[in-house]
DNA sequence: GGCCGGAGTTAAGCATGCTTAACAAGTCGG
DNA sequence: CCGACTTGTTAAGCATGCTTAACTCCGGCC
């Protein structure tokens, strides 16, 4: 059996990840009420994610061992410039996911927004980088979009029950 | 704040999952072990996964009360209808996620299959059906595939340091 | 008949990530 | 000045998902 179900390297990969869905998620909480308001507490995230307050504590303790959050003089949060790089990453993955899903498959706002927050910080940054390029390069083709546009308006008329991997998709690759 | 930040629903919906990673792998190596060997015993899903057995045992007594997997009357293990299912829908976004980041955005086979392992049981039916769909009408037609492959080949000699988002990509939408 | 080894399970420990409860410290009002 | 509220932390508990260690059980072999 030579597969993927072979290489633990492949699946287990999924836990030694460099962010988690939680760590990103206080990230872009710190970034988004910086904008907002100008300063983040640990109460504030708390609020904004609607965890406990000592979840957020506790969180953000890792977070600023781990050199992506600090202080400044008053104990307000901030993002250390790697702390914000992740923040930008894993925002720039949900957006362009999202727009993907959305504007190119032509999924429901809701499916297509809980699909990518679940996969935003698990896409390579190479990935992200190169289905932004594809976005900006084929969606900005005006002819080149309704082309895609004609083709997925077809797959909403078309649809009918099917195996997700579809018959001409290579089951067990690798 | 009117944004996703402030809808718990979406971002800790990660954790209420359908399936989990691990789930998934391990309905999925009893899936091939039957293929290959015609049984699958926890000892063969532990070396296949490279876990320990009792992890296997363990992880496996819970695929049971889900309804998942059961045992044939020499307690082989087997998948249940719904566990079939399950196994078909993580293995099935495995391969067309892989194949479009390496066909369609020309990602390494390596990272384009690592992306694709992390994300596989994060895609809902929908999205994954939609993806499979514009593969299918849009690869399989050599003018757009050209199309493509052009704007791509662009893209790894264009290729500069920008921000995964890129410019035009809604950050913190909704 | 007895013993060994393979298969499977259970128990205890560790990490993550959440909860509630209890508590320390600071701020503000009467 | 002191009580009350806000903020933040720590502790204990629970679930997942892994580990190692210590079993039970069963079948084959001398």
């Amino acid at each position: 059996m030579s597969n993927r179900f072979n290489d633990s390297t492949y699946w287990r990969a999924f836990g030694e990840n460099d962010i988690t869905h939680s760590a990103g998620h206080y990230l872009m909480a710190i970034d988004a009420l910086r904008d907002e308001y100008g300063y983040a507490r640990v109460t504030d995230v708390a609020e904004t994610l609607e965890i406990s307050r000592s979840a957020a504590s506790m969180a953000i303790s890792q977070l600023k061992r781990r050199g992506w959050v600090s202080e400044d003089r008053n104990r307000f949060l901030l993002l250390t410039e790697d702390g914000a790089e992740m923040a930008r990453l894993v925002e720039g993955n949900f957006a362009i996911l999202s727009k993907f899903f959305e504007e190119v498959l032509g999924a429901e706002p809701d499916v297509a927004k809980a699909d990518a927050c679940k996969m935003e910080h698990l896409m390579s940054l190479e990935t992200g980088r190169r289905l932004v390029w594809l976005m900006r390069h084929v969606l900005n083709d005006s002819s080149r979009a309704a082309d895609i546009q004609k083709v997925m308006t077809r797959f909403a008329r078309d649809k009918e029950p099917e195996d997700p991997a579809g018959p001409d998709a290579d089951k067990g690759s690798n």
